[in-house]
DNA sequence: CTTTAGACTTGGAAAAATTTTA
DNA sequence: TAAAATTTTTCCAAGTCTAAAG
């Protein structure tokens, strides 16, 4: 079978030394054991040596002939004035460049960095005229992709040298790659949803801005010369490699491992082990916050609708937020009155919530849902002489619940409900859709419909794709085609038919037979377009990605794969099966989540 | 208790790479 | 063999959650 074929190649060819030694690999008391054993002095590395960030390279003044205009005249700017303009330039044609606050910010931090002169001429934002800027960059872009094969291949060569230099490190002996080796380029801040910041200018990061970690013994990575490094620590209880402050939010950013690294993907392991320990114990805690809705406490019982919220419906945390620093999104606890309407009856069912409101990224978050009596009556309980701003759990936020959660089970945190839930009905849902009959195109339209379950279930969406209408016409035409070809078949197998009935020849009956064949052949093919058609059409607005990354226990789709027979390359690319490593090592296909 | 800092995971869009099609 | 379509990778913002400080 193909995917014992996998399997022993990847045993061969990449071995994988730091995988726990196999008898701890299975059931929930080795793992526990050995993360009791990690997580004990919360230290993450003996040894760690890399190269520091890859700075991204200086800005290029434009060309004499590239000119900026104000009120009509040409301008020329200063270096680092021009440099903020063409951050401005190259989004022109985006919608951002648009919105008012995004002017504003970006005209207000554009000042700030002008000479007194500029400052003096250049007081409108409107007078400005970046077109012709906009179009040196558009042009620049086409010529890089005009470029020839060989010029190509020279920039590969030349990104692959530094990814080569810069992109891995040691950590405890071994090779690891790194996530993001690369600081972050300077540019104009593009927040989600209605973000106050948009616009503002996130500045260049120097050397003097990054902090190195690494160990003492190690060789201390460079700074470039003529630089130095704001501070070289050698901290083994975090995982970072470098880390800056980013100026817009104030908040910090870090280099890290790649998530095919033993680090991350140990701790990747570990995530799914908590949630499989919530499997056991989730019934009892049902139970518990069910009765906690008749708590005399109001906090108490706030915190058992949250719950109920959480588990039910996949919601997030919700952790406070910064009024005007970031977009006005909220989660389960920080839901407020508005969020939410009550329907005592509506479309034939009982006590409906209506929630309405925008999610992490600003996704709107829609869903009507018949609650069990006790919540409804809790819900008009909460809401009762409030304003429409205020909290509707007002008694209760992520930190109160997740104290109370720790003392149902060790571990257990809000965002583990989620991961749990998007596991558990991955495998209700593979169990119920996959039909062992079908081929290998009809199981993965199963997967991907379990799959599809969890992303509704935790809200992926996404923007339909530009090209989606056009792409599923396509998709009809060779549908069309192929039903063409199909009929033509069948004609052409009846005449064959009546040619073998007539003569009784061997060549005619050889003939019936190869007609037959391409029948088959041309009704598979049908069958496999309108598969994907479905397929295709059911994700029009769903994203897959996130749940599939991030939330689905990956040894639950290796199980399916090994017992369907469906090789993992049609689940999991590249990228994936190198996060998941750990779980292709370990999984057979008995594996229970 | 509240606030703040810090570290780490999760998120969709956009860019880049690859594959398919005409 | 170009260009269109699709898939993969990169990007970096935005969450969660813990711990320390006030």
């Amino acid at each position: 079978m193909y995917w014992r074929l996998a399997t022993s190649m990847l045993g061969r060819g990449v071995p994988r030394p730091w995988l726990v030694p196999t008898g701890l690999r299975t059931g929930s008391v080795g793992c526990s054991r050995w993360e009791e054993e990690k997580s004990a002095d919360g230290v993450k590395w003996k040894q760690l040596e890399h190269r520091g960030p890859y700075f991204v390279p200086l800005y290029e003044p434009l060309p004499d002939d590239v000119q900026f205009y104000y009120d009509g005249k040409p301008l020329k700017l200063s270096v680092a004035t021009e440099e903020i303009a063409t951050f401005y330039a190259k989004m022109l044609d985006h919608e951002y460049t648009t919105k008012e606050i995004f002017q504003t910010n970006f005209f207000n931090d554009w000042r700030k960095e002008m000479t007194p002169q500029e400052q003096k001429i250049i007081k409108h934002l409107d007078k400005c005229d970046f077109r012709e800027i906009h179009k040196y960059f558009v042009d620049k872009n086409e010529a890089r992709k005009a470029l020839s094969k060989e010029e190509k291949q020279k920039l590969k060569e030349e990104a692959d040298k530094i990814q080569e230099e810069y992109g891995y490190c040691i950590l405890d002996g071994h090779r690891e790659k790194i996530g993001n080796f690369k600081t972050e380029p300077p540019g104009l801040f593009r927040g989600r949803g209605d973000h106050p910041k948009m616009g503002m200018l996130k500045k260049r990061i120097m050397p003097e801005d990054v902090i190195i970690n690494c160990s003492k013994d190690s060789k201390i990575p460079e700074p470039p010369v003529g630089h130095k490094w704001k501070e070289v620590r050698f901290d083994n209880t975090v995982t970072w490699l470098a880390s800056w402050t980013e100026n817009v939010q104030n908040s910090l950013k870090y280099i890290m491992l790649n998530p095919s690294s033993k680090l991350k993907g140990e701790k990747d392991w570990q995530k799914y082990e908590v949630a499989r320990r919530l499997k056991d114990v989730v019934h009892k805690i049902r139970a518990q916050y069910q009765a906690d809705w008749k708590s005399k406490e109001m906090k108490k019982r706030q915190r058992a609708v949250a719950l109920y919220f959480i588990d039910k419906l996949a919601l997030r945390a919700g952790n406070e937020k910064e009024e005007g620093e970031t977009a006005d999104t909220v989660g389960c606890c920080s839901l407020r009155v508005e969020h939410i309407k009550l329907h005592p009856k509506l479309d034939g069912q009982e006590h409906v919530v209506e929630f309405d409101f925008l999610g992490k990224d600003s996704i709107r978050y829609y869903n009507k849902v018949s609650v069990e009596k006790p919540v409804f009556k809790n819900l008009q309980l909460f809401m009762k002489n409030k304003d429409p701003g205020d909290d509707l759990f007002d008694r209760l936020n992520t930190v109160i619940l997740n104290k109370h959660l720790q003392n149902l089970m060790n571990g257990l945190t809000a965002k583990v409900f989620r991961t749990y839930n998007a596991s558990i009905t991955l495998q209700e849902q593979l169990k119920a859709l996959t039909n062992p009959e079908d081929n290998v195109a009809g199981k993965l339209l199963s997967y991907n419909r379990a799959n599809r379950a969890v992303a509704i279930l935790c809200n992926h969406q996404r923007s339909t794709p530009k090209t989606f209408e056009k792409s599923m016409q396509n998709l009809q035409t060779k549908i069309d085609a192929k039903k063409q070809q199909l009929e033509k078949a069948e004609q052409e197998l009846k005449k064959a038919e009546d040619e073998f009935e007539d003569t009784k020849d061997a060549k005619a009956e050889a003939n019936v037979q190869k007609k037959k064949k391409l029948l088959e052949r041309l009704k598979e093919q049908l069958a496999k377009l309108n598969v994907q058609a479905t397929d295709k059409e059911e994700n029009k607005q769903i994203a897959l990605g996130t749940s599939k990354l991030n939330y689905l226990d990956p040894r639950i789709s290796i199980a399916w794969c090994k017992k369907f027979g469906v090789p993992i390359e049609k689940i999991y690319n590249k990228t994936q099966r190198a996060k998941f490593a750990w779980a292709i090592d370990m999984t057979d296909e008995d594996f229970e989540f």
